[in-house]
RNA sequence: GUGCUUAUAGCUCAGCAGGAUAGAGCAGUCGCCUCCUAAGCGACCGAUGGGGGUUCGAGUCCCUCUAGGCACACCA
């Protein structure tokens, strides 16, 4: 589409001393739109030109030969040049657009890089709790959003299925299986033993030896640990499953911590080469003092086994070799900002091109607790998952007994809705902020909520179904969208691809989710001001093709996030 | 103690990589369904933690103070 910055900067390059890519930064849009579309400030050019930024701005405005059918006025207003854009051309362009993709926004500026997204990682036999939803979703949404435009993503599921929290299971197992119900209700079972066995490592040093023998003994094979561990792991991930079937949830790979355990000799070797690996206090680690990180990473812990860092290192070189990934994003909370650091740090001794070295990426979020305070799965205080999205969806089923009762599919359409709200609930911040959780917000289907963006799409549905047609994009009168909240939906589906650009440029779904609210919130006020079926077919076709468009913008963007749209609701 | 991070309305958050008069939602008060779904729309109420600095211009950048959160070697 038409990229009328561009056009801008080029003509104000032809007259001022600066390179059009720069001058392109510079232009804006204006918040008020009687300010016009697009604005280019003059301020900084004062001090290099020696005149005050109104004068310089009425001298570019003579020298400006920009007005014609795309730029219709230009207007100096202090010292501004504001530009005023064919409203009309727009329209038809966006629509036009709309009309020839079935996939609006999709793109290819992704084609032939590789993106490795590293999001989910849950904890084999532990609950999965509202903690690891945010990992899930917004991992989710930057992989559907890189494919949308064009990135051969894969997803990595990273699940935590190793170290010696599995040590301690499986001493808690040896100790007390007999007492537990496993098989029935395996992770509440396991966790109980988890609890435990914790409790008892704090009161016996000796206990937790054992319990970090195990782990050992089940990296170098044992037969007796191994079996109870694939039952654990097995187990748990049939529990999760449920779970990711609610959200929707896909992997490309489940390849846990545990895959890695016979890659990471390699990596000891790599390592050992550089010189770097050595000995403190009978572990092997990097010292990493020279690159301002003043916490070595500890590559092999004083009784031979592994740690979570060498794992990652392992799984870096996989992924390096088998992906051959142009960017790995790793969807954790903030909490790990030190290990990632370190890992990433050490990455850099592994040999590989800097391609994939510059290519690491922690994409860190804010952690969830409660108002009593931090979840602990040893504490026993979370607020389980699956419970969240069934309490939503039983919401959202009573919301619906009470305002559409003869409403066909309700249980579908409950599912979408409630999961909906909890999903968009936790993509609409800025991912790095902390969040207390609260039944109350999450539950609250009103205002700028998943909720509200299927809501409009459906009465957008509604209006296409009671005009029991689409026009054909020849028909449409394109000035008769001349109005304030028509010309808001074609300024804000015309953003579309941009945003999804901005997105994956900081890594940020939330930008995606607020756009939505946007052009939900636009498409209301013109809901509200206009009749789309009217008695003036011009008006009408024109009106309907918008509808049209609206909802086919919320439909991709909120499956973007992977938020489902009810037809009706 | 060191490092990272956060601070905008009573509450939850936006603020396009410095620009024109700081925007929403929730909560509260009020108004709008003989009219395409009122899970909606409109109105009122109300804010940049303190102090310096850089700049023509600072919520945004720098310094500092204050207050939260997180992390700091054999958990992951």
């Amino acid at each position: 589409m038409t990229n009328f910055k561009n056009i801008i900067a080029k003509e104000i390059s032809k007259i001022v001393n600066i390179q059009e890519k720069e001058l392109e930064t510079y232009i804006e849009v204006p918040k008020d739109s009687s300010n016009g579309d697009y604005a280019f400030p003059c301020f900084r050019l004062a001090k290099e030109l020696k005149k005050a930024p109104p004068i310089i701005a009425e001298d570019i405005k003579e020298k400006l030969k920009i007005e014609g059918e795309t730029i219709e006025k230009v207007e100096v207003v202090g010292g501004y040049l504001n530009f005023y854009i064919n409203q009309k051309l727009l329209t038809k362009e966006v629509l036009t657009e709309i009309s020839k993709k079935e996939e609006y926004g999709k793109s290819d500026i992704g084609k032939g890089k590789n993106i490795v997204i590293d999001y989910s990682a849950p904890n084999i036999a532990k609950p999965f709790h509202i903690g690891h939803l945010r990992s899930t979703v917004i991992g989710g949404a930057l992989y559907n959003i890189y494919k949308y435009l064009g990135y051969n993503t894969i997803g990595i599921n990273h699940l935590g299925d190793y170290g010696t929290q599995f040590g301690k299971l499986i001493e808690g197992y040896k100790l007390w299986g007999k007492e537990y119900n496993i098989e029935e209700d395996p992770i509440n079972e396991l966790t109980k033993i988890y609890i435990r066995i914790n409790q008892l490592c704090k009161e016996d040093e000796k206990v937790l030896e054992r319990c970090r023998m195990n782990f050992k003994l089940l990296e170098d094979g044992d037969p007796y640990c191994k079996e109870i561990w694939e039952k654990f792991r097995e187990l748990s991930l049939k529990e999760f499953q449920r779970v990711y079937d609610l959200l929707g949830s896909k992997f490309d790979s489940w390849n846990g911590e545990a895959f890695y355990s016979d890659k990471m000799p390699e990596v000891i070797q790599i390592l050992d080469k550089t010189g770097k690996l050595v000995e403190s206090e009978g572990a092997k680690i990097i010292d990493l003092e020279d690159k301002g990180i003043n916490t070595p990473c500890i590559i092999q812990k004083s009784n031979g086994s592994t740690t979570y860092a060498t794992r990652d290192l392992a799984a870096i070189l996989y992924r390096a070799r088998n992906y051959d990934f142009d960017k790995a994003l790793y969807v954790v909370s903030y909490e790990q900002t030190l290990h990632f650091k370190q890992v990433f740090e050490v990455a850099k001794l592994l040999g590989l091109d800097e391609k994939y070295t510059n290519g690491l990426k922690h994409v860190p979020f804010g952690m969830v607790s409660l108002s009593t305070g931090k979840m602990s799965t040893r504490e026993g205080n979370i607020v389980k998952l699956e419970e969240l999205l069934n309490e939503a969806i039983s919401r959202a089923k009573s919301i619906i007994e009470e305002k559409n009762p003869d409403l066909e599919d309700k249980e579908n359409v409950a599912k979408k809705v409630g999961v909906g709200a909890v999903i968009f609930n936790d993509l609409s911040n800025s991912r790095i902020k902390d969040e207390i959780f609260d039944w109350n917000q999450i539950l609250n289907f009103q205002g700028e909520t998943g909720p509200y963006i299927q809501y409009t799409y459906v009465r957008t549905k509604s209006v296409l179904e009671k005009a029991g047609y689409i026009p054909q994009i020849e028909e449409i009168k394109f000035d008769k969208l001349g109005d304030e909240s028509s010309k808001n939906i074609i300024n804000l589906i015309y953003n579309f691809e941009n945003i999804l650009e901005q997105v994956t440029q900081k890594e940020e779904p939330s930008i995606l989710s607020r756009y939505l609210i946007d052009i939900a919130k636009s498409f209301s006020n013109f809901y509200n001001d206009n009749k789309i079926l009217v008695e003036d077919k011009d008006t009408q076709n024109a009106r309907v093709y918008l509808t049209y468009s609206v909802g086919k913008v919320l439909k991709i963007g909120a499956k973007l996030l992977g938020i489902d749209m009810p037809n009706k609701m």
